[in-house]
DNA sequence: TTGAAAGCGCTACCAA
DNA sequence: TTGGTAGCGCTTTCAA
């Protein structure tokens, strides 16, 4: 196949017309007769021409590329909102850029600065855990300033202004929490493999403040995603619990597996309720009880509210709040 | 901030001096004097300069991204990949565009259009189910006579000249049902909710060796996601088993599902040998013995021979298999 | 040591 | 209906 980047200059020179006129052939223009836009289109099918995107940036300042820029993509939360996004974008002339920052700062700021000139058109960011500590935050504002189009989704910043998607996760925790109280448990205990990232300390508020407001006691047990089971049982084998709220898939799985080395019975002698992907929770035995995000809705809102922005369609800096609700199962 | 995208010419009148000087100094020519260069990048620094990449790409031809083209991110293997990749690229001064297929021809297709044209300088791709099944290549030929770097990995198009990094799952499988066979197991049968993929059916002809040469008969229970746990029960209903072979992590699952459901002790009554992510094996209880397909070395592995290539360290199309091992756990 | 100018591939304005 | 030319932001040769 004659192929090899053929461009516009060379098409020209085949047919012996000037490059505009090729342009404005391929461009569909109504200055070029049927005749010859006939020649131009055919030649460039058949050299199988496609226009030079960077040049087309270059001259439109604009790449219709967007950035994704999460923590990780491992983790089933991101890994379904950028299955969302993806849904979104592919669908329109926009393609994506993902970006992973590992929750680290540098690798966050590298990426704006990276794509900030020219690169992109607009952001969809989760803020990195680091970046949320340090609160630094100028990379972003450089990008708005640099009139980038910029969303931020579960991991905001409040004092950024942009649009804003988030869920409700102290209410839907707190409203889990009463609902254990209600069906009459009294030692609700929660455990966290994520408490060093700020999702989890919301979390946690949320369940100090239904189990506090009820009169109760708050166990908080936290740890790393290796320690957690051991954790677990440490506290299991001296104290009482019958119901556990996991924050994270491997604190979810780890209830399961404490409560089966002690025998304990899950939902009779252990309620659990947990953060597992709505694929994986009725694998469980017994189908765990899940609090969902909806992944998948957040991610695609945050898309759709950027397209719209980018093809100013909407007033800049919404706020939406996707509401998370509890997948009863049987494990609750 | 003084910001808002500002660019040599901009730099060059506010000092009084050529764009050219401006250039050169910051890119540290020896043309410049110490003198006047310090005065340029303080000024660049002060005003937060950031050369526009688009216009260097455009310029050299170059972008110094490269393009990972896969069917999802749901899945581990996928998503663990990815994470390998990502670990190599960004200790470079390329950048990654993600680009997900769905097993799509034509999100591939579209998505390689898009990107030969001069947005980025390499390939790496995870061939969709659909272009498996339409073998229609051309995309990827395209691809390579615009000279762009191509590497393929796990789903790999033979025909296609460029490097390959594959795993030995064929090998990999055979070798854990005999495995199975040596341990006594008579009855032992192969559940998969992907056997509309290639490595589906990659997968089933390794068990189906095994098993013939031992004088057994094969058992090959497929379905969707959905039906997969039915399809198990249905069968072990009606005829005896005593070892599962799960193709995904659907049918991992679901055999520990159903095995509960009707009273069979993993492994006494029943071994399980499944594909699951490393992190999540050890959760099942019993301990899931898993195939662990490495796929973060995958990952690696694909982007450094990308690297290498672009910088033309090393010579075109080598083919690297990554062995798939055995992870012995309590299951089996 | 500095600057002018061409050119990367394309579009768009203005002439012809 | 067509073509010449400028310019997007940058690098690089060649002159000054």
């Amino acid at each position: 196949m004659a192929r090899s980047k053929i461009n516009l200059k060379e098409l020209a020179s085949i047919l012996g017309v000037s490059i505009s006129t090729i342009s404005k052939a391929l461009n569909d223009s109504h200055e070029i007769s049927d005749a010859t836009k006939k020649r131009i289109v055919e030649l460039a099918k058949l050299h199988n021409y496609r226009p030079n995107k960077i040049a087309l940036g270059l001259k439109s300042g604009r790449t219709n590329t967007i950035a994704v820029v999460i923590p990780s993509v491992q983790n089933s939360f991101f890994a379904r909102a950028l299955y969302g996004i993806e849904s979104v974008i592919s669908q329109t002339k926009y393609s994506t850029i993902v970006c992973l920052t590992k929750e680290s700062y540098d690798k966050e700021v590298d990426n704006f600065d990276m794509l900030s000139n020219g690169v992109v058109d607009g952001f969809i960011v989760a803020v990195s855990e680091e970046t949320q500590m340090l609160k630094d935050f100028s990379h972003f504002e450089n990008a708005i300033s640099d009139e980038k189009s910029l969303v931020m989704f579960d991991r905001v910043i409040d004092s950024i202004p942009c649009t804003k998607v988030t869920t409700n996760d102290y209410t839907a925790i707190s409203e889990a929490t009463q609902n254990l109280i209600k069906s009459n448990r009294k030692n609700i205990i929660l455990l966290s493999a994520i408490n060093n990232l700020n999702v989890g300390k919301q979390r946690t508020k949320g369940y100090r403040k239904a189990i506090q407001e009820a009169g109760l006691e708050p166990v908080v047990l936290e740890s790393d995603r290796n320690g957690i089971v051991e954790v677990l049982k440490n506290h299991i084998e001296n104290n009482p619990v019958d119901a556990v709220i996991a924050l994270d898939t491997d604190a979810s799985f780890a209830s399961y597996k404490v409560a089966r080395q002690f025998g304990k019975k899950i939902p009779e002698d252990m309620a659990v309720i947990g953060y597992v992907s709505e694929r994986m929770a009725p694998y469980l035995a017994p189908e765990l009880t899940t609090i969902n995000q909806h992944s998948y809705t957040m991610g695609k809102t945050a898309a759709t509210l950027l397209l719209e922005q980018l093809e100013n369609k909407s007033n800049k800096n919404q706020s939406v709040v996707i509401d998370s609700t509890l997948s009863q199962r049987a494990s609750s």
